[in-house]
DNA sequence: AGGGTACCAATGTTT
DNA sequence: TTGGTACCCT
């Protein structure tokens, strides 16, 4: 007999849910092959369903998901798929462990800190603020002046990345990633020993570090058998995009494969930059004995057949292919379009139209969605809905988070969390009057010297300047008021200086008072800093704040931020060469081959209709507002002239206002005629 | 301490 | 004619 609530389920995906599951002993390893719109959340939600039905304890399955917007997602549908099974299910918080790695590495290194030479009230530095670090160390070997220029903070921070995340040698990864660096090799090292030590001293962790602090808990294989051991089931959803320390994680926890998932897509790999490799998901299998079990899943239900056909073509000219073509039985006439535009602002207008016009008959604004590579490339659109009242919602990007009142008061928070924190710090005793880099540099000396840093605050001596307003700071950061109290105090005291620093301080109050709001949901002043680092709003809109839960509004979104999602009707910004594939990246096949897949990921998130614009005249970025630097733009090369016919392809302009005749071919030559005057 | 200036830019996607 | 950064001047 067969447990209705699989009924909905194809046989592929129901195969790869009930796999192992039901017996004496853990499943076996098992990877899943998704392609795009294939139901692989269904599927995984499911899989640990099935799993709670079958009597697995909810608190020993650990979920990792890429974002926490999936994680939320996929406990979501399991409660509801258990609810339906037995009457009464899991409520998604039965789900302990689930989140993403760096949110899960955080929490195990929180709760063993004592353990492994942490402490457990460390801070987690963003990428910016490690950036900072990197700086002070930079500087302080003296290589911020060297007569060659040194690579910038970003740059060495990005240098340091790869050769943790990708356990490459330091060498290696310059040759192969950063060759204009290579003669600074021997600095480098330096640098970064130097950087490690400063997050040491400061009791800090990078995004990194989360997991490089993990996998090197793990090489002890008592831990390794502690912790791996708190889990029976391990299920990872886009596996595709893990590095290889992730797969090392992976493999000391569970080193036999037993109740391991992994589930991804090839095709859909498109985080190489941050070091991830598909290796990880193709050799899955055989990195156990015996092999892990592969199930495939082909069917789409997402997309028409014509917007299959041409994402199908598209991938179709990879060099390197894993996964089958995807096949649907979603007819359709209307295949996707291609559409030629003079410019981008007429790319802009057309989109709104067409968007409104969808909207009229009766698609909501929410199922359509406008893509992009990079974030700036919707300026033009922004501007052009902002002017015609069109509500719109802007995932990646520059985030909220990254304004400078926002900074400052995390910083606040994150100072009186961790005092050694030397970044925070310095940040946080620049917002008194009085105190610049000396001075704060004195006073950071003189807490790191103390062995209660907290209170030794009160008993520092400010600078004569600074004596008016360093009392009452003093108080707010060690008001001790608890949570969220805390948080309200400390904006208290940051509310004057607002008006001080800032020109619109108006508006940067308001976020701050949300900031507030959002601070007070959380149990505690921890918890707080530590999710919002590691998890920070990704949506900005057109107004303060996120809309309201019933309103509709319009999708916008990198092609990155829009992984796992889908909407009826699609608009791809800028499909020309420069932009997909980006023109600052052609240098390595690899880096063309990762373009062409997130091409590929844009087309299959649309159901219904999707709309390729390629706006021919294409400003340069970095451009004067009048500025009229620009090129000539092509269609981009991952749709050549043969692939075509899966396309209907037209060209669009705007059309002249009513009553206004074309202007007359032959312009007067004003300059000419004054010139002459004087000739 | 902090404002002002001269100089340069190794991209962009994110936990 | 962008913006961040290093350095100089008061």
């Amino acid at each position: 007999m067969q447990a209705t609530y699989l009924d909905k389920l194809n046989p592929d995906q129901r195969a790869a849910v009930v796999h192992g599951v039901g017996g004496a002993d853990i499943p076996p390893p098992l990877l899943v092959i998704a392609g795009a719109g294939s139901g692989k959340t269904s599927t995984l939600a499911h899989r640990v369903a099935h799993l709670l039905v079958n009597g697995a304890d909810p608190r020993r399955i650990l979920l990792m998901t890429f974002s926490r917007r999936a994680a939320t997602e996929l406990t979501r549908r399991v409660e509801r798929i258990t609810t339906q099974a037995m009457g009464t299910g899991y409520a998604a918080e039965a789900l302990t462990w689930a989140g993403t790695f760096h949110a899960i590495g955080a929490r195990l290194l929180r709760e063993h800190a004592a353990g492994i030479g942490l402490s457990p009230d460390f801070t987690i530095h963003d990428r910016e603020d490690s950036a900072d670090l990197m700086n002070l160390c930079r500087h302080g070997l003296g290589f911020s002046k060297t007569e060659q220029r040194f690579p910038a903070k970003g740059t060495c921070l990005a240098i340091y990345s790869r050769v943790v995340n990708a356990e490459e040698p330091l060498a290696e990864a310059l040759k192969a990633h950063f060759p204009w660096c290579q003669s600074w090799e021997a600095e480098l090292k330096q640098l970064f020993g130097a950087y490690v030590r400063a997050k040491r001293d400061q009791n800090v962790l990078d995004y990194d570090d989360l997991l490089l602090a993990w996998a090197q808990v793990m090489s002890d294989a008592d831990f390794a058998a502690h912790i791996g051991g708190q889990w029976d089931h391990v299920l990872i959803d886009e596996y595709q995009d893990t590095n290889r320390l992730q797969a090392r994680i992976l493999r000391a926890m569970k080193p036999d494969g037993r109740g391991l998932t992994v589930v991804g897509d090839d095709a859909q790999s498109i985080y190489a930059f941050r070091a991830a490799t598909v290796r990880n998901i193709l050799d899955f299998p055989d990195s156990y004995a015996p092999a892990a079990d592969v199930f495939t899943l082909d069917r789409n239900y997402r997309s028409t057949r014509p917007i299959l056909t041409a994402a199908n073509a598209v991938i179709g000219a990879a060099r390197e292919r894993f996964t089958k073509d995807l096949w649907t039985e979603r007819e359709s006439a209307e295949k996707p379009r291609i559409v030629t535009l003079a410019t981008e602002a007429d790319q802009a207008r057309y989109i709104v139209d067409r968007v409104l016009e969808d909207r009229e008959a009766g698609t909501a604004l929410r199922d359509q969605a406008v893509l992009f590579r990079t974030a700036s490339h919707s300026g033009q659109l922004e501007v052009e809905l902002t002017r015609r009242n069109v509500p719109f919602v802007k995932f990646g990007g520059l985030k909220f988070l990254d304004s400078a009142h926002v900074k400052d008061l995390l910083a606040m928070l994150r100072f009186a969390q961790n005092p050694r924190d030397r970044v925070a710090g310095f940040r946080v005793l620049h917002l008194l009057p009085g105190v610049g880099p000396v001075a704060a540099g004195r006073i950071l000396d003189a807490l790191d010297l103390s062995p209660q840093p907290a209170l030794a605050l009160e008993a520092v001596a400010p600078p004569a300047r600074a004596a008016a307003d360093w009392p009452g700071f003093v108080a707010a950061m060690t008001s001790g008021a608890g949570w969220p109290e805390e948080i309200s105090m400390i904006r208290a005291w940051y509310d004057p200086q607002l008006d001080r620093i800032h020109e619109d301080a108006e508006a940067r109050r308001a976020d701050l008072l949300q900031l507030e709001q959002i601070a007070a949901g959380y149990p505690s002043r921890e918890k707080f800093l530590t999710e919002l680092t590691l998890d920070p709003p990704d949506a900005t809109s057109d107004r303060s704040g996120v809309p309201l839960k019933d309103e509709d509004y319009l999708i916008l979104s990198t092609i990155h931020s829009a992984k796992g999602q889908e909407w009826k009707s699609v608009y791809l910004l800028n499909a020309v060469d420069g932009c997909i594939p980006s023109d600052l990246g052609t240098g390595s096949t690899e880096e063309i081959e990762e373009e062409r897949r997130l091409l590929y990921v844009a087309m299959t998130r649309a159901k219904d209709r999707l709309t390729l614009g390629v706006p021919l005249r294409f400003y340069v970025t970095q451009q004067t507002r009048n500025g009229d630097r620009h090129v000539y733009a092509m269609r981009t090369r991952f749709i050549p002239k043969e692939m075509l016919g899966h396309f209907e392809t037209t060209s669009w302009s705007p059309p002249q206002p009513a009553g206004t005749r074309p202007a007359p071919v032959h312009r007067i030559d004003v300059g000419a005629q004054m010139l002459s005057m004087w000739d």
